[in-house]
DNA sequence: CCACTTATGGTCATCCCGACCTTAACTGGA
DNA sequence: TCCAGTTAAGGTCGGGATGACCATAAGTGG
């Protein structure tokens, strides 16, 4: 480590070429931001996708994300990406880190690290705005992981380990409350469940459950017609954000 | 983006100057792995410290890591450096990505993102070899989290964070058993519960949901005699990763 | 007024869990 | 040799959580 290394790198319209590969010799690397924004439509939990417009992978569907900048830390360069992407500030929406994907080869342009971020939210809008998600769209996370549909990058495995995070996350935290608009009923809060663990809940055990574990959801007065049947309560999202006792999912 | 950029930077003895700065502004970075190693040593949960023989932070203790090279992945950087570390060569060891951490000013030479890594281990040696661990040394966690040793950059944030992330491993996983060495006894086993969530559990419970879980433990067969009492019997650990029934600790 | 739908609440057998007791098997000292 | 001490192993029992299922409430549209 005592001898001299000069790199110099030359970037164009955001190709990056060959010379970046000698730089990321001394460790070097583009570090990215990718989001993995779930919400729930129709039924279905849909995942947000852009178009991409540049190759690599042009005309490819890929996971919304961008470059970390200089002063921001990971977590606020996820926030302004996700802003920039859908236009929400992120106030009522649930955003972790899911984890860093690097291998090389993963981007043909060269060494990038990506940084997948967990988004979840309600009612995020249709068309969303920004200069850099002019093609952006849901899709329903069932067709791309089951159909023909192949992500850009190593976005396929992005997404089914954000997948599986939204399951487990299900299980032991509050977290499902986000992807319903307040106030909720117990049976929009369980639709949650069942449409991210695909699978049918008991709505009498469910009810029990939920009312019973302290800070889930607390009554928020109230009622709502349905289309039919008899109308339901109202209720807002808790204080806590652990589940105890935690809400598994059964084999049966 | 269509413009040109051009960037010029020198790097030496590891330093990276100002230079890097004006990189970063396009997305460069520094990316690192840094481990979070632990064991069981002498009834308490240690882990794997090094003291830094350079700045910044020269003298200070820091989790051991170092750079990602160019044509690894991450899991494989975060292999290397252990085996450079510690001599192991991580069969008999568990290791998994905990996330990354790249707050700008984490490190004083300019942006670095760190992958943190988690590795789990059982009689891991005393003495480690390799040239750039030779000040390494195992040292109880509690002495650091509740003592006045600060860790060099966020080593103190990653080190807690790794480990919340053991303590919810041992409940949901049946990971507790890298850290004894087979064959072991049942007692062996809920010591480390007890270390590493640092209240005592009931042997006579513990012992019936690890045999009622399904493929947690399965007997070895023999027995050993302890210092006192009776002999105990001998388990290897079985095939299941994840642990049903969970085992949950509880308030109580 | 009735069929249908959804919400809400209750029952009941089963399983899990924590607290606690009992017995087994071995060590070491009186 | 006998006994106290120690650890392992297994059983009991009440409370709580759970899944399967049933019953009633309270709307809708015919």
């Amino acid at each position: 480590m005592d001898r001299m290394i000069k790199v110099k790198m030359t970037f164009k319209g955001g190709v990056v070429d060959e010379r970046l590969a000698r730089a990321v010799d001394v460790g070097l690397s583009l570090v990215t931001v990718d989001l993995a924004i779930f919400t729930i439509r129709n039924g279905a939990l849909m995942v947000l996708l852009i178009e991409r417009g540049e190759e690599p992978f042009q005309g490819c569907s890929a996971l919304p994300g961008g470059r970390v900048r200089r002063q921001e830390t990971l977590d606020q360069g996820a926030r302004r990406e996700l802003l920039e992407e859908t236009g929400i500030d992120g106030s009522r929406l649930h955003l972790e880190q899911l984890g860093a994907f690097g291998d090389p080869g993963r981007d043909p342009r060269g060494r990038v690290v990506t940084i997948a971020y967990l988004a979840l939210g309600a009612d995020l809008p249709e068309a969303v705005g920004g200069s850099d998600a002019a093609h952006a769209h849901w899709v329903p996370v069932g067709e791309i992981l089951e159909g023909p549909l192949l992500l850009a990058f190593d976005h396929d495995r992005i997404l089914g380990d954000a997948l599986e995070r939204v399951r487990e996350k299900l299980e032991y935290t509050t977290v499902a409350t986000v992807f319903c608009p307040e106030p909720f009923t117990l049976s929009e809060l369980r639709e949650v469940y069942e449409v991210i663990w695909g699978r049918e809940l008991d709505p009498s055990n469910f009810r029990r459950k939920v009312t019973k574990a302290e800070g889930f959801v607390e009554p928020s007065g109230g009622q709502r017609a349905q289309r039919a049947g008899r109308p339901a309560a109202l209720y807002r999202k808790g204080g806590s954000s652990l589940l105890t006792p935690p809400l598994l999912r059964s084999a049966s």
